[in-house]
DNA sequence: GCATATAGTACTAAACTAGTCCTAGTTCAG
DNA sequence: CTGAACTAGGACTAGTTTAGTACTATATGC
């Protein structure tokens, strides 16, 4: 019903790839090995997250990728955010609106209200969570049983490997 | 960062339109009038809605649509459903997956428990609440601050108005 | 029978997504 | 200082999805 973009969702499977070894440098071809995810696509996705500042780069001989910082202070939120957007609004109910009548604008204002509420869910997810690795302590707010969801793209495109 | 799709955004609009005169009987082309959207659209649309069991039909003359239940009977998933279909689960994560190495497959599961706990949000959401037509008196999920949110498309297409 | 509705299906055009390729810049080893 | 192994960035292509249109069939009431 609703659903993140294929790219997103490989972008958590590297992140949580990351995350698995944090202290361990990566280059693309090394995920995209472990991942079976098609090596430019790791590598396009590598540098939009590093233009985001999810991930640490460096250049040249023995180079690679890190996480930026640890998987617990990386949201779903800021995923999400890095790879489509900040795109949430209704522009219908952020200004005043000029193409619907009254009560179509009540819906436009309901959905973002909505909107909001997801995203403040989804800032409450960590990657540790997203990877399976949070610590066996404390419950995750998946584990409470948040009022959260939004649709992966897979269960349209079955297989993940494109290889 | 999420998104809804512009036609299940007009859905919204429409059955809030129905709403707001729950005995009046509406014909296509009244509503494509009244709510400043493409007449073929809201036909088709309703079609839609028809054949999911939002809306009850009559045809002939002084034919038109009525709402099939009361707005507070109506649910913000149930609208979803209806038009994007339930495509949810991710395929990685519900079978035993030969696609990815264990800890994307961990990603599958984690996404796919948000995703039920969006959807879980979206059915306390009704009809009544997305047209702004909720009682006075007791506050709706939305205004409880529910942890929800997804995102329109509205914002990327700014002009709701096709015509 | 005819006017006015909905029902259903098929088609077209536009937008977006996913994926590929190529060139430039950086670092280190020999 | 030269070459190998990397990342950075952008341009381009193909495929899919979405949005919108058109046409035909069917039902109702005067």
């Amino acid at each position: 019903m609703l659903r993140i973009s294929k790219l997103t969702d490989y972008a958590t499977v590297i992140l949580a790839r990351l995350a698995a070894e944090p202290e361990r440098r990566y280059t693309a071809a090394q995920i995209a090995g472990e991942t079976h995810l098609a090596a430019p696509t790791v590598s396009k996705l590598l540098k939009q997250l590093h233009r985001r500042g999810l991930v640490n780069s460096t250049r040249g001989l023995h180079g690679g990728y890190l996480l930026a910082r640890p998987a617990a202070q990386i949201t779903a939120a800021q995923i999400l955010d890095a790879l489509e957007g900040p795109v949430a609004l209704t522009e219908c109910a952020s200004s005043e609106s000029h193409c619907c009548i009254e009560s179509s604008c009540l819906v436009g204002r309901a959905w973002q209200r909505v909107n909001l509420a997801i995203r403040r869910s989804l800032q409450e997810i960590t990657l540790l969570e997203l990877a399976g690795l949070s610590g066996g302590g404390q419950p995750s707010a998946l584990d409470r049983g948040f009022p959260v969801a939004l649709g992966s793209i897979a269960a349209r495109n079955p297989k993940r490997e494109p290889l």
